[in-house]
DNA sequence: TGCCGTGCCGAG
DNA sequence: TCGGCACGGCAT
């Protein structure tokens, strides 16, 4: 076993597959699969992950490894052949799909450096002047204006100096220094000869010898009023030893939990949870639809899920939308589960991911609750994948590999031969269909935990309000409910949908917008900063003070923000004390659950925000919710968009009453007549289903049909519809006589980042191929993407047509 | 002939 | 993806 295969950190397609090197001496035996190696690859060396160890290779002349990064694997064998999976099922890279497994920080990173062979005497002066007396120079120090890379080559040539490439591990243990008594009598010893007036180490000492464990350096400090140099001094007389111990990093350090036991479940949660157990008695890979209405108690029958999973010694992941991974939620896991419990989300720093993830690695959790990304977690015998709120958009990936968790969690269901639990109290059509088909088998919760009925809805027709003189953002009914639950001292969530809205820039004068340079859209308004920014390229400018086409001044940001409202609700209401929650308050770190402290801590009447209070909120004094605009998602061209509209006001309903209180919701529109929002407003999730699947059937959309969306993108516009209308044409005579390909239409963002993109929608039904062929098409203009940098992306089943 | 930019090829 | 190298243009 003295073959090692590879897979080499180049995200290209020529370089997509594996190469053989060969095992060094001292590695043989060491070497396994998983681990991560660095390589010599042509004349530099690179990062690869070995996913196949064994005796020959076709090749002849084999290169060595230079180097085994690991100790341990880091990808287990399952992972290895997802990430083959996966690339084949994207269209990406192999190396990017197994990238994408690993917490960022494992990636590796590449220097150069130019090293000195020769006397220094012996180099021209340019480069002389570069080494100025060191025998290693970074590549990053060579500055292009003092001296030409011809000149370095010329040295190279003539033997004085050579590059080597270096690569680079990113990852970092966090170590605190201890302190602990080298021996007692020393100490004892010491007292006696310490002077009077070193009253700090003679306190140290006693402390010592009263104590005499080891001691973290900065408890200590702490405990004894005292500076490190006392304890330097300490140490330098043998009398005290400092050591290093590695820690895990805490994203949850200063919080405890409180132990929670298993509730008593409703008659409805052990009806579900039945064939669930059931599953992962006998092993079965069964994938269950939890189909519960908000603050039906979907939760709790995760957690009992789980405690069957671990009693049986196997390990669970939970998926919970980065939006609703608030500490509320985290805060379930952690008292029930305690320290068997990692958590990943985006909130955590680089390091403090790495360290959840070693946490997992080494077998010290069972237990991740965590973003989409934690579908990878590097569990050997997984007994349940439970993906909360399963409607969720983020759980597809945007980028590559643009992955669906969902899809990752049915591949490694089966896999591990345990049951995956799909959670919603709106599932995508998709799924709720599949239910009905029985592919998946359905559970359903239909009451509430708490006996309530749902908070009862009204919509308000802000027509009606605006013909009756009320121009403000608020209708009559909703000022007076507010005005009512602060008297009362009960608490109110606001909603406000930005999407579909923007905060541009108009000029009144003209009506001139502002337009980024380098995309088709306009410039976005921001407050705090007083810029205008893109938020498709890093483009921004200071807000005008003038309009830049006609010169004049009552150039003004237009649309509606949360700022905005915040402004008007002091106004109608200046007793009301306020929280906005946007991404502008919660930037910062840990902003997000401080904010939802203080309100739940009702230090704030009313709670404003955007789509990120939509989900988990669990207050037992809010008793209005208001959400201010439903219609801003309805009429954006998207298919789904009533979909998203009857979920999103759905899950904000779900935040009222959902204690002992009542709760009331006021859902305020421009079209009520609309069945998302009417039914919506009646809990009718059956009823908006049967209306939906019959539009898409109509219209041969999901779940009826299948997309995906071929996009092709380069800075000459011509040059793309020519590719594109290429690309159609193959594509039509490869595919099944019932699969329809409409376009090339330009994107709906034309131009991004000054590239032009124009797109191909793909309808099918059955395509079993479609990766392969797609694969195919895109391998004919490999040329041209590689040389004129021409951009063609695939997209299987988009969330988003753009 | 020296110096520099561009484009293409190959990587175990 | 990125480094090496060949080639061609230009100045000398």
């Amino acid at each position: 076993m003295n073959i090692a295969r590879v897979i080499v950190d180049v995200p290209s397609m020529s370089i997509d597959r594996l190469f053989d090197y060969k095992i060094p001496e001292r590695y043989i035996g060491v070497m396994e699969e998983g681990m991560r190696v660095i390589v010599p690859f042509g004349p530099r060396k690179v990062m690869g992950f070995v996913v196949e160890v064994q005796n020959e290779s076709s090749i002849s002349k084999l290169k060595e490894i230079q180097e085994v990064m690991d100790l341990t694997p880091v990808l287990t064998n399952e992972l290895i052949s997802l990430g083959k999976w996966l690339a084949e099922k994207t269209l990406s890279f192999q190396i990017t799909a197994l990238q994408v497994m690993l917490p960022q920080i494992l990636k590796a990173k590449y220097e150069k450096e130019l090293w000195l062979l020769a006397q220094e005497d012996m180099l021209e002066e340019a480069l002389r002047f570069l080494f100025a007396g060191r025998a290693v120079v970074p590549f990053s120090d060579i500055d292009d204006r003092q001296i030409t890379y011809y000149q370095i080559q010329k040295a190279i040539q003539d033997g004085l100096v050579e590059i080597r490439y270096i690569v680079k591990s990113k990852e970092t243990k966090k170590k605190i220094t201890w302190v602990k008594p080298v021996e007692l009598w020393k100490l004892e010893e010491a007292l006696l000869d310490t002077p009077k007036q070193a009253v700090k180490q003679q306190e140290i000492i006693t402390y010592f010898l009263d104590k005499p464990e080891a001691i973290p350096l900065k408890q200590l400090l702490g405990k004894i009023d005292t500076t490190r140099s006392t304890i330097n001094n300490l140490s330098k007389k043998g009398l005290l030893e400092l050591f290093e111990k590695e820690v895990y990093r805490d994203p949850l350090q200063n919080r405890t939990f409180e132990k929670t036991v298993p509730l008593e479940l409703t008659s409805e949660q052990s009806a579900a949870i039945k064939p669930i157990k059931k599953s992962i008695d006998e092993n079965n890979h069964d994938v269950f639809l939890l189909h519960g209405v908000t603050g039906s108690g979907k939760t709790e029958v995760y957690l009992q899920s789980i405690q069957k999973v671990l009693e049986q010694g196997k390990e669970a992941i939970v998926l919970v939308p980065e939006i609703a991974l608030t500490p509320q939620m985290v805060q379930r896991f952690k008292s029930r589960f305690g320290s068997k419990v990692a958590v990943m989300h985006s909130g955590l720093s680089a390091g403090e991911k790495f360290d959840e993830w070693r946490k997992i690695q080494r077998k010290e959790v069972q237990v991740v609750v965590g973003a989409r990304s934690a579908i990878f977690a590097p569990f050997r015998n997984l007994g349940i994948i439970i993906i909360d709120e399963e409607h969720e958009t983020s759980y597809k990936q945007d980028d590559h590999p643009r992955y669906h968790a969902r899809d990752v969690a049915i591949y490694r269901g089966k896999h591990h031969q345990c049951p995956v639990v799909l959670g919603s109290a709106t599932p995508t059509l998709e799924t709720f269909a599949r239910a009905k088909k029985d592919v998946y088998k359905l559970l359903t919760l239909s009451k509430r935990m708490n006996e309530q009925a749902m908070p009862a809805v009204h919509i308000v027709d802000m027509r009606g309000e605006l013909h009756a003189g009320n121009r403000s953002m608020f209708s009559m009914e909703l000022q007076e409910k507010i005005r009512e639950r602060i008297q009362k001292k009960q608490q109110i969530v606001l909603f406000l949908n930005r999407r579909g809205y923007s905060t541009f820039v108009i000029c009144r004068d003209c009506g001139n917008t502002v337009q980024c340079p380098h995309c088709d859209i306009s410039l976005t308004y921001h407050r705090n900063q007083e810029r205008l920014k893109c938020h498709y390229c890093s483009y921004e400018i200071p807000m005008p003070k003038k309009c830049p086409e006609c010169e004049s001044e009552s150039i003004r940001y237009f649309g509606t923000g949360t700022q905005k409202v915040e402004e008007a609700l002091q106004q109608t209401f200046p007793e009301a004390r306020v929280i906005r929650m946007d991404v502008d308050t919660t930037r910062r770190k840990g902003a997000h659950e401080k904010l939802l402290t203080q309100f739940g801590e009702h230090k704030a009447d009313i709670l404003l925000g955007t789509q990120m209070i939509a989900k988990g909120l669990d207050f037992a004094n809010v008793t209005l919710v208001g959400v201010l605009a439903a219609d801003s998602l309805l009429h954006l061209p998207d298919f789904r968009s009533s979909e998203k509209t009857f979920q999103l006001l759905t899950q904000v309903s779900g935040r009222a009453g959902r204690h002992q209180l009542p709760g009331e919701v006021i859902i305020q529109s421009y079209t009520p007549e609309h069945y998302s929002v009417e039914l919506a407003s009646q809990y009718d999730y059956e009823g908006f289903f049967q209306h939906e699947m019959n539009i898409r059937k109509t219209f041969q959309y999901p779940p009826y049909y299948f997309l995906t969306l071929v996009t092709v993108s380069h800075s000459n516009h011509v040059y793309v519809v020519q590719v594109a209308q290429k690309i159609a044409k193959i594509l039509s005579e490869k595919i099944a006589p019932d699969t329809k390909i409409l376009g090339p239409t330009p994107s709906p963002l034309t131009r991004i980042k000054n590239r032009y993109r124009y797109q191909c929608m793909i309808k099918y039904r059955n395509e079993p191929d479609l990766y392969k062929k797609m694969k195919s098409i895109i391998q004919l203009f490999e040329d041209e993407i590689q040389q004129k940098d021409l951009q063609i992306s695939v997209d299987f089943e988009p969330n988003q047509m753009m």
